[in-house]
RNA sequence: GGUCCGUUGGAGAAGUGGCUUAACUCACAUGCCUUUCACGCAUGCAUUCACGAGUUCGAAUCUCGUACGGAUCACCA
């Protein structure tokens, strides 16, 4: 027996699996031509990340488009970073945003596919069959440095300005002998174990990105840490294991990551094994004081998708926005195809741009205004109760309460050609139509204050004129020449052109005297057109409310 | 400090040597329509593609340099 071989049964005596068996226990995925096999691997730290639901997305679009499989896997080695439970809510929340696995982790105890664990925590025994043939075959060796050392190691590297890590002579573990490595575990050192880099900071290796085309990157030459001190791997060594056994075709992921790929490479290479095709995703950005950054979970709320579902941003039109940052051709096919499902679109990643958008909140809104203006009212009513259940019981009681009677507030200039817009996320609906309601009316009238131009005497005057041909049986055209009817009895101008032509003539125009009448019934200066408005409170209720004021 | 990536209007962008007097979408502004608001319609918004030099009959498009911005350099992912 070698010595190399003696250090890595006395590391991993309990490891007698091969690569080989591996290999057999993970075959290579039996796929049509040019599928691709894509996958989203989050640490369970937090909630969803605005731009992890952007690469997922964009990763499962990339699979579906061309037959192959998207999957999720959980990478949870760093158990100090982990937030118990964030690895449901993360699943969780894909699902809502419609980026559903077609395999992998899908929460808690629940996987789905024959290329698992696809928890990482879980594949500890991958990782060091792996390891223990690096081990072997002198690809990888134990380093006993402490911390403390290596920070040391650090200061003078850049006080003598030189690159920063553990390579070549400042690698100084990779110079001890197998014997004396075998003797200090044997001693019951502290270990990590290290890949031995072969390569040279002078040379470039040539790699290309399927975004960015083809680059030219130093050829890597740090003997990064492939096992922890815990017993589980780095996130370099997890993506070189998971990616190959996994049979990952392309890792789309964010653009963080390009440094480090001629490490990726390298150890690619070692283990003579087809690395992934790359895709470096551009990330998405937040201007912060002239400054272009990156969407920050701390200082901004628009960075966790959570924020999205709590306001009440339809899924459809928030993922709208996703896909028109994601391929920049893809408004233009909207424009084309206003009723396909964005799914028919096909993505391309020449058609992604460089350099990370500025997350647009205004772009947002817009789209998610048009979702819901075009949404029938069934389904409106129907969307907007399930978010209420969830994010607002104020509003799921309303609802409750009398579900016809707020089908009609909603449906109110819906299902048309040009429908009303004035709503970009349920939450909006609340304030909007709580007039409608006695209880908040009673409240609300209390505070109610006419603005300057309408002086009480007018106000009454119309009101009056209003109650001695109130009829709500009337046709919209009937029910507008009592207005006219009104305004010209009581020295408004029914219609502007007369009013402008001659403003000191009138007392104001039609439009005064409905906003006299709107005031009343609706507490607000702007609503929904107030003839449906009266009709959906009824005769009593408008009477009520008329009668209040007289 | 090293390395890599990027730079077309307020934002997203099209454009890869002449068809560009720089598409399209959002925002913004003005006007029209209108019972208010929203919708809709119309018009306006980069004489110029970060800057400088070069190649060329011709450059946003090619070359070089400068500036600026971003990412990264852990036993974190």
């Amino acid at each position: 027996m070698n010595n190399y071989k003696k250090l890595a049964d006395l590391i991993f005596p309990e490891i007698t699996e091969t690569i080989e068996d591996l290999e057999r226990r993970y075959p290579k995925r039996d796929l049509p031509a040019g599928a691709k096999v894509t996958r989203f691997a989050p640490s369970p730290t937090g909630f969803l990340h605005t731009g992890s639901l952007f690469a997922s997305m964009i990763s499962r679009k990339m699979a579906k488009d061309s037959n192959g499989i998207f999957y999720t896997r959980l990478e949870d080695t760093d158990q100090k970073r982990e937030v118990a439970g964030s690895g449901d809510s993360l699943i969780d929340q894909l699902n809502k945003f419609g980026v559903t696995p077609d395999e992998g982790y899908l929460g808690t105890e629940k996987e789905l596919g024959n290329y698992g664990p696809y928890v990482q925590s879980q594949r500890a025994d991958i990782y060091k069959v792996v390891i223990k043939y690096m081990l072997e075959n002198n690809m990888a060796y134990p380093c006993f440095c402490s911390p403390e050392e290596l920070s040391e190691m650090r200061k003078v590297q850049e006080s003598k300005k030189e690159n920063f890590g553990y390579y070549a002579d400042y690698a100084k573990c990779s110079k001890l002998s197998v014997e004396e490595a075998i003797e200090r575990i044997q001693n019951g050192e502290n270990f990590v174990i290290r890949f031995r880099s072969q390569g040279d900071y002078h040379n470039k290796v040539a790699i290309d990105d399927a975004i960015r085309g083809h680059i030219e990157m130093a050829e890597n030459d740090q003997h990064l840490v492939i096992y922890k001190s815990d017993g589980l791997p780095t996130y370099h060594f997890a993506h070189l294991v998971d990616d190959h056994f996994m049979r990952t075709t392309h890792v789309t992921r964010g653009e963080e990551w390009m440094p480090s790929l001629p490490m990726h490479i390298e150890l690619f290479a070692s283990m003579n094994w087809d690395a992934p095709t790359y895709a470096h995703l551009p990330v998405i950005m937040k201007l912060d004081n002239g400054n272009r950054r990156k969407l920050s979970k701390r200082k901004d709320l628009e960075a966790a998708v959570s924020f999205f579902l709590e306001q009440g941003y339809p899924i459809e039109g928030f993922m709208e926005y996703l896909y028109t940052i994601a391929n920049s051709n893809y408004e233009g096919w909207r424009g084309e195809n206003p009723d396909l499902d964005k799914d028919e679109f096909k993505f391309s990643f020449d058609k992604m741009s460089l350099d990370g958008a500025l997350f647009d909140l205004a772009k947002v809104q817009f789209l998610c205004k048009e979702k819901l203006g075009r949404m029938n009212t069934k389904t409106f009513a129907e969307e907007s109760y399930k978010w209420a259940k969830e994010y607002s019981s104020e509003l799921a009681n309303l609802i409750e309460k009398n579900q016809p009677f707020y089908q009609q507030i909603v449906s109110i200039e819906r299902e048309k050609e040009n429908p009303r817009k004035d709503y970009e996320k349920y939450s909006d609906i609340l304030p909007l139509i709580k007039f409608f309601y006695n209880e908040y009316y009673n409240e609300m009238v209390k505070e109610l204050e006419f603005p300057e131009n309408y002086s009480l005497e007018n106000v009454k005057e119309v009101l009056n004129e209003y109650v001695k041909v109130f009829d709500l049986e009337l046709s919209e055209e009937d029910w507008f020449n009592q207005m006219k009817e009104i305004a010209t009895k009581c020295g408004y101008a029914t219609n502007r052109k007369d009013y402008k032509k001659n403003p000191e003539a009138y007392k104001g125009q039609v439009s005064d005297v409905a906003a006299i009448l709107r005031l009343v019934i609706t507490l607000r200066l702007q609503s929904p057109n107030l003839y449906y408005v009266m009709k959906i409170l009824g005769k009593d209720e408008v009477s009520r409310r008329i009668g209040l004021f007289l």
